[in-house]
DNA sequence: ACGAAATTAGAGTAAAATAGTCCTAATTAG
DNA sequence: CTAATTAGGACTATTTTACTCTAATTTCGT
């Protein structure tokens, strides 16, 4: 699979966030969704570090949008909360034991940076704005 | 990661394969890729189940290709090794989980159903013939 | 100033998927 | 017959995913 749950509650999160007018905590996020609490708080404390959330401690706290959502890709979104990219393959991740030796210089190397080019250039142009409000 | 080490594995086989004139067996595939043996003969098992290769026993078997280059889709490739499509995001897998509780009406659903028909498309249309030839 | 409500940070754990191994049986060319 | 080769199934190790827990820090409201 392309996209873990992480992607998935933050996409979640961000729809009711986009739609409230005031700050939402991540405990009250995990209620609505029924989503673990725990877990929503690190994917949503991944969104604030990546600059997509905006998040407010103390009392009357909770996180809200940093951008207009026409500003914020799904690319964006999904290297934030999966820690890296969303990978067709990711070959210097098997370095050692790349069967070529070399990365990206075996017979379907140009196959996967063609196909990981087509998912970037998708993702990179896909707004928030389209995902919901379209 | 969409793909796993099978499809890796599977796809630089299949270039030597259609490169070679005779079949040519696991060991031996095995041997001039670097792979370990015993995980890429369950491979070529798969592969040949799926019609892709056809698998000849005994002394000088090995495998071959069962149809033309042009005529084996990536995505009837990766099906197989991976016994399963290559899914952005299978819901299904999650079903019991799910934070909506009825798969596919979730506000992310259209997004996820639009994007898997695009890899779904690339990967029908995407050849072993183009892969290598082109 | 205090206390409750929140996020932040980091370590730790459980379950699942991936990436293999190994052994035995069945088949077939020579 | 026999050596070479695929087929099948059970098994294991490693890695990734999907979480949890605890403690620290910040800030609103009174």
């Amino acid at each position: 699979m392309l996209l873990t749950r992480a992607s998935e509650y933050a996409l979640l999160s961000l729809d009711l966030i986009i739609k409230s007018q005031k700050p939402i905590g991540s405990e009250q996020l995990a209620k609505e969704l029924h989503i673990p609490k725990s877990f929503l708080a690190k994917i949503l404390q991944n969104l604030a570090k990546s600059e997509i959330l905006i998040s407010h401690r103390g009392a009357q706290g909770g996180y809200a949008l940093n951008k207009e959502p026409k500003d914020i890709s799904l690319y964006d979104i999904i290297s934030s909360v999966e820690g890296k990219k969303a990978f067709v393959f990711d070959c210097s991740s098997y370095a050692s034991s790349c069967p070529n030796g070399a990365i990206g210089t075996c017979s379907i190397s140009p196959f996967l940076a063609k196909f990981q080019l087509k998912i970037d250039d998708y993702l990179k142009n896909l707004t928030l704005e389209e995902l919901f409000y379209e």
